[in-house]
DNA sequence: TAAGATTGACGCGTCAATCTTA
DNA sequence: TAAGATTGACGCGTCAATCTTA
């Protein structure tokens, strides 16, 4: 028996749905972030999470990782950020092939600056909308469907110990 | 009472949870469609929703909001994908400023041949990991943030009929 | 004057090539 | 030889400027 053709009704009502969901979302965010900040969306991630780090530095690798992001587009972007002041890199004592990013002082300043901003926004968009009991079946449904994306073994859903700290959102 | 700075546990859970599903769910999928055909997700969107067009063609502004693209990403893309004789651009017999795009055979072909590869690929990713009750869940979701997104008047979600056929997801 | 649409410049992400050290 | 990281070329989206017809 294979699949139908086409998905059901219900199912392409949701799905649909949901997707709308994610395009205009992520867009409000990104306008308010840019409204209110000097920081992208990418710019935020790469500082708050190096807000989590100790001494607010990391290999390059680390944070690669930490962030999803490929190697390639890493570098291309801290490129940009240090030209900016916003991070620096530095050599790697353990590793003489490896770099460590670390947050500069201004990038300090502008994260502690924009978080607040921006989990206003977050709430005002998004947490705000949901009782407690529908954000934890979106987060369900979320672990769910990561579960058979092959979130298993690597990534962020495999950490045993959550050390995150700081800058949250 | 102002907001808390941060998000309590839990929804800090469930939104790093609901952002992570997003982005390996979407780079999945764009994965599985440029390896199974030879569109991108952009390309199918544009081929799938003209399909929905009576005549296979519509407006450039129609086509536009029914994307949710700006006009100026739309004629960039529409001019690689006519490049590539996907599509094709025509005057608009009632207004002279208007454009009509037309989609070709060679993009009809195209379209036809993704469809079925790419629904298959939203249902071994997305929906057949969801029961009904869950997909319903996450479409109330999907739908409340959006009502608080402004979607109230314009857009998809305010479509009265959906008169939509063909080549669905 | 405004609406529909296109264009060019620029910033960003990907891919393949490259460089350096393990 | 491989791992860590960077670089350049290219494709794509945004923004502002522009062109054409209403």
């Amino acid at each position: 028996v294979s699949e139908p053709r086409w998905l059901s009704a219900d199912q392409e009502r949701a799905w649909r749905a949901y997707r709308r969901m994610n395009r205009l979302l992520y867009s409000q965010l990104a306008r308010d972030l840019t409204r209110e900040t000097e920081l992208s969306e990418p710019d935020y991630e790469v500082l708050s999470t190096l807000t989590e780090a100790k001494e607010h530095s990391w290999r390059a690798t680390t944070l690669a990782e930490h962030l999803q992001w490929s190697s390639s587009r890493l570098a291309h972007h801290i490129g940009r950020m240090e030209q900016r002041g916003l991070v620096s890199r530095e050599a790697c004592p353990e590793d003489g092939r490896g770099a460590r990013i670390r947050l500069s002082d201004s990038g300090w300043q502008a994260i502690q600056a924009a978080a607040p901003l921006h989990v206003a926004s977050v709430r005002r968009h998004f947490i705000n909308r949901l009782t407690p009991t529908r954000l934890a079946a979106l987060e369900e449904i979320a672990t769910t469907i990561l579960l058979y994306l092959g979130e298993s073994a690597a990534g962020d859903g495999g950490h045993p110990k959550n050390t995150r700290r700081s800058v949250k959102p």
